[in-house]
DNA sequence: TGAGCTTCATTTTTT
DNA sequence: ATGAAGCTCA
């Protein structure tokens, strides 16, 4: 397919700075695949020159993909497609000498930082949920921002955040220690390395000549200032974003930084893509004159040259119940009057525990379904423990790693022990690993716990040596064998099927493991730590393709569906304190609400339906929620209404006659 | 260490 | 209502 005009425009201008303003469904994708490809083939920029950087790894793989279908294997050689933390990494890998890090540190994930942080806070905070979760916020705010703990010190105002400031401090410290990062250091780190260091900026800046970035509207700061350091002067980038498809401000994306953009380069070129190929005339309607009711900085129309579509349903139901049994039957039914497949339709809904009763209604029917979110593979207990193992045997200051593993599967080595070597290694201002081999540790432990100690100690170190000198392999089978990891899974599940199934996910991931370090004809193979690392960071690429032909109904938040499209869209609970979810309204923060009603809208190609229930049962009682004003605001005449209609508006109609009523009898009486 | 009890919340999520 | 997660007592 041809591109069109101001697809043509947003791929050849490559001489200056360029914001692609790119509506849904406008084919952003093609327009970056499209331009990297002209870059190489038409204006002498070799591959490995050019870097696109996205949010999401399935993001950063279908660029890749699709550039290797338009550019071919040899041309795209070199050419750099990743997500911010895989570019940061990159950075922080070849600069490590700068910045001091050991080679062969560990990153830490959410799970892993929460952990540190109560442990840092005496355990004072692991009961307080919230308020740790509040601290582990503020520590990625000021990352965020490019804060680091002796500024946030200074200008921490309230106790609160003084208290806070002060274990950020020690937070950061402590990560050191451990020669450790967490996600957001992955951003912070190379941008502030960027802006202090002109040898190191000038390298980056001469190893990526052209930036491409998707999603530009959920960058934060930091991300912000680290595409700006990238692209210097010379200013050769193209950004590409939506502030109508802004959804994640409340995980720090400013949707401001594209208006930043054009202060900050006065040159930036502004293209705007208003066709959209996926919906049909009145869905793109309907959504344009939802978002009409926010406040813009740029004006955008989308247009359509499909044909008009059906109305758009609103269909009432009595109850949650109802409603899922209703949109299963629709489902049914309308598959088999068109001939459609199940992967054909999609539900969503504002937040997973909305899930539930679709789960139910459709596993009744005998429905295939797919359900996106839930615990995800990485957070499982078994797979964290060997991950565990795996970053110990690469980074032995890895406390974190040591702690979890140290008596998993059970070693004898109790709280008592632990406690004795974690004082020495405090003393000593050395790793709990290290502290293993101290001379004095014999005075202090007991034959029993230091023999089991130092059983451990030096399996690790073996095991650690002949990883490192190359026999990686090996070393990670045998560990995997004398952990007895398998036994030890059947004694700790709950039943053997569970166990069964943990330990099919452990095979799963060994086998990616050693696919990875073993690599293939398009795959170099990796060490130990680019796998390690690799795998924490979720960027498992090209290998594991889950290849999903199942044919089944899509169930999935409204967050989660964006970049997605799907022909019949039911979108479910259109209630107001649903979908302007209450505390949105509390606070008064509506328009991203309006937003994720437009994200939800514009996933529709051919027909919309969007649900309410008039009773639902809600904390342990029954709540009459009001239909969404997001329904009220789309275009009426578009909008068929089923079900027993009780809008807003019939009540304000209602209301009105019955004060015309009144009214009228005044009158009487007055006469 | 584990079954059974109480308590508790109940938007969105990636890396 | 409901399910998860923590907690207690044996």
């Amino acid at each position: 397919m041809k591109l069109n005009p101001k697809q043509d425009e947003a791929v050849k201008y490559i001489s200056g700075p360029c914001l692609v303003l790119a509506g849904a469904g406008s084919g952003k994708t093609r327009v970056i695949t499209n331009k990297i490809a002209y870059l190489v083939q038409e204006c002498e920029y070799q591959a490995k020159n050019i870097a696109a950087v996205t949010f999401t790894n399935k993001a950063a793989k279908e660029m890749r993909e699709r550039v290797l279908q338009t550019l071919g294997k040899k041309e795209s050689k070199g050419l750099w497609v990743s997500t911010f933390h895989t570019l940061g990494l990159e950075v922080i890998k070849k600069e490590l000498k700068t910045l001091g890090y050991k080679p062969g540190f560990s990153l830490l994930d959410d799970q892993d930082t929460n952990q540190l942080l109560s442990e840092l806070t005496e355990k004072e905070l692991e009961k307080d949920k919230d308020l740790l979760n509040l601290l582990k916020m503020q520590i990625g705010n000021w990352k965020n921002e490019l804060i680091l703990p002796q500024r946030a010190i200074q200008e921490a105002r309230e106790p609160q955040k003084a208290l806070f400031a002060q274990l950020y401090a020690r937070y950061q410290i402590q990560l050191r220690a451990y020669n450790a990062l967490d996600f957001d250091d992955l951003i912070m780190i190379p941008t502030l390395l960027l802006g202090q260091n002109s040898t190191v900026r000038e390298r980056w800046q001469s190893r990526f000549r052209y930036l491409l970035v998707d999603e530009y509207q959920d960058t934060n700061t930091s991300q912000y200032q680290l595409v700006k350091l990238l692209v210097g002067e010379r200013a050769r980038f193209t950004v590409v974003g939506d502030d109508d498809q802004s959804i994640y401000s409340w995980r720090g994306a400013k949707p401001q930084n594209l208006v930043l953009l054009s202060k900050d380069y006065p040159g930036l070129r502004l293209i705007k893509l208003e066709q959209n190929y996926r919906s049909v005339k009145r869905v793109l309607k309907a959504a344009n004159i939802l978002i009409a009711n926010n406040p813009h900085e740029f004006d955008k129309k989308l247009f359509s040259e499909l044909d008009m579509g059906e109305p758009i349903r609103v269909i009432a139901t009595r109850d949650e119940e109802h409603e899922a049994e209703r949109v299963v039957a629709e489902i049914i039914s309308h598959k088999f009057m068109k001939r459609t497949s199940y992967r054909d339709y999609a539900i969503l809904y504002r937040g997973n525990h909305q899930a539930r009763v679709f789960e139910k209604s459709l596993m009744s029917n005998r429905i295939p379904y797919k359900i996106s979110g839930g615990m995800s593979f990485f957070s499982r207990s078994e797979i964290k423990d060997i991950m565990a193992y795996l970053r110990l045997l690469v980074n032995q200051d890895d406390d974190n790693a040591f702690l979890r593993v140290v008596n998993t599967p059970r070693r004898e080595i109790g709280p008592v022990t632990l406690e004795k070597l974690g004082s020495l290694a405090n003393e000593r201002h050395i790793g709990l690993f290290a502290a293993c081999f101290e001379q004095e540790l014999t005075h202090r432990l007991a034959g029993r716990g230091y023999n089991a100690l130092m059983g451990f100690a030096r399996w690790v170190v073996e095991l650690s040596d002949r990883a490192v000198r190359g026999d990686t392999l090996e070393a990670v089978k045998d560990m995997v064998r004398e952990i007895n990891y398998e036994a030890y899974l059947y004694e700790s599940s709950p039943s053997a099927k569970a166990a069964e199934m943990r330990m099919k996910n452990v095979s799963e991931l060994y086998k990616w493991i050693t696919d990875m370090l073993t690599g293939d004809a398009d795959n170099p193979p990796m060490t130990l730590p680019e796998v390690v690392s690799k795998l924490t960071l979720r960027d498992m690429l090209e290998r594991n393709e889950e290849e999903d032909d199942s044919d089944a109904v899509q169930l999935l938040t409204l967050h989660a569906s964006k970049g997605l499209e799907y022909p019949h869209v039911f979108m479910v609970g259109m209630e107001e304190g649903f979908l302007p979810h209450q505390t949105s309204i509390d606070e008064e923060n509506v328009e991203e609400e309006r937003r994720l009603a437009y994200v939800g809208i514009t996933r529709a190609q051919e027909t919309l339906t969007l649900t309410y229930a008039k009773n639902r049962r809600q904390f342990g009682d029954v709540s009459t929620p009001e239909l969404s004003r997001f329904v009220l605001e789309l275009p009426q005449d578009d909008l068929h209404y089923e079900g027993k209609k009780k809008t807003v508006a019939s009540q304000n109609e209602r209301m009105e006659q019955g004060q015309a009523r009144v009214a009228n009898l005044r009158a009487m009486l007055k006469r």
